[in-house]
DNA sequence: AGACATGTGTCTTATAGAAGATATGATAAC
DNA sequence: GTTATCATATCTTCTATAAGACACATGTCT
């Protein structure tokens, strides 16, 4: 390989030239294939650097450049003196990665674990929106579930997720019930789906009548409504999601740098 | 400096043993300092890679792995055959960093700048949560103001605003009213202070009578509550606010990965 | 206008040692 | 004999250096 150019097509943006495309980005290129083709699975470890310099016919130092930004992206976990492993939903230390509500006073999990209660999990046909979303065709199906979370008791969010019926198919509110640990984990053992990064569009907004009455509030406290679109590899998009957050006794916490 | 590890004191974490800390985060420490004292000030060039790597008697690949961290931080900014640069808020590309309200439809800037509107500015002492926040006395002198900010005409956004009076005496409202460009900006020229990170807490409101009329809406039109924790360097807190967004037209962005 | 030189950050390779984790085998203690 | 402890070896990532080639920007000379 030595010093040219053109491994992997490097993505060209709509438009302006692609110009060139870094030996360390190529290599990249092709680690994420291995992990998106599942050639390693989430919490495995991915061969040592030396091994996958030798492979790639590059210096360690080039593999090492690549791999620090997957781990940047949170694709990757370094731990030093045990090796690089595939990032997973599925730690202790990360529960929900993507869930930004904390109590006013105290941890999430200082009342213990969130209680989840399935209020309607069914298979339907994707609507405009939805079905734009996700993209796939309206009338295509679609995986519909409605879920409350509780913490301590306390009915907090409340959920409607929308999944492409295709990639999850044979996923039930059983199958969800009888799973502990977050529901990214699940996609990714059951279903090979592995959620890498989300979009998120909030709002304030009132409550209807019967959203109220499943998070057991008043119709005029209101909510905050979050729309998620979760990507998995290549920014394919897998999952929709509405949620509505109470945020009287929570708050939505964001670092801005 | 060959390879002994104790140029600089590497800040000792409360309680557990520093242990050690790796060259490049030492030269990444002397690098900030000169930040924070001013020695390169925002918009302008530091010294090149070489240059630095002369300076501290490290190698050049040491120091761009400091610069590289500091860049990743948004506190340098790099330019391939250029330089390295101090970031500053008063860019074209970055106008308002830290704002992420989108319009439904369109861009931000699609129906020209934001008009900003200064409803209040008094100098005034801190009560105790904002005291708190910005690590004052109860009663310390700050300065207090309030702001609409109208997108085509719609008020959208209405901000309360402290600052430590120490840190920004002699700022008016005339000050602010004559300047263009984002406020941020404005800081780091008038007073040599950069906001560099932010924290920011979101809840869904109803807004106040007197809230409602300064937004010309209706008062059951829930509203986002922002409230933001803006820090400078070492984390010093030098602004709290409080923004109340509408998100009927709007939306807040987030990215999560 | 074009060619060239120069200074900047960027990329790649190579080498070497430090630091963390883990297995193995020797030795001591029970 | 079994168990505990220690030293050693080996694998991993992490840090640091050095050297050369490349890409980008901006001049200056022809």
């Amino acid at each position: 390989m030595s010093t040219e150019t053109s491994l992997a097509p490097s993505a060209p943006v709509a438009g302006i030239a692609p110009a060139f495309s870094p030996l360390y980005q190529q290599i990249k290129a092709l680690v994420l294939q291995s992990l998106q083709s599942g050639e390693w699975k989430p919490g495995e470890p991915i061969p040592s650097e030396f091994e996958l310099a030798a492979r790639y016919k590059v210096s360690q130092g080039t593999v090492r450049k690549a791999i620090d930004e997957l781990a940047q992206d949170n694709l990757l976990i370094r731990r030093q003196g045990k090796g690089t492993f595939v990032a997973t939903h599925a730690e202790q230390q990360v529960q929900y990665r993507f869930l930004k509500l904390k109590p006013d006073n105290g941890d999430l999990n200082s009342q213990g674990p969130a209680e989840r209660l399935i209020i309607d999990c069914k298979r339907t046909r994707a609507n405009n929106d939805v079905a734009k979303a996700l993209r796939l065709r309206g009338g295509d199906a679609v995986l519909q579930l409605r879920r409350v979370l509780s913490f301590g008791g306390v009915p907090t969010i409340l959920e409607d997720i929308w999944l492409p019926g295709g990639p999850f198919k044979g996923l039930t509110a059983e199958r969800l019930s009888a799973d502990q640990g977050p529901m990214y984990a699940l996609f990714e053992t059951e279903f090979g789906i592995r959620m890498v990064r989300a979009q998120e569009r909030l709002r304030a907004v009132n409550p209807s009548h019967e959203e109220a009455k499943l998070l057991q509030i008043e119709q005029n406290l209101p909510l905050l409504s979050v729309e998620r679109l979760a990507l998995t590899y290549q920014d394919t998009p897998m999952e929709w999601r509405r949620g509505l957050y109470r945020t009287d006794t929570h708050y939505y916490d964001n670092e801005l740098n």
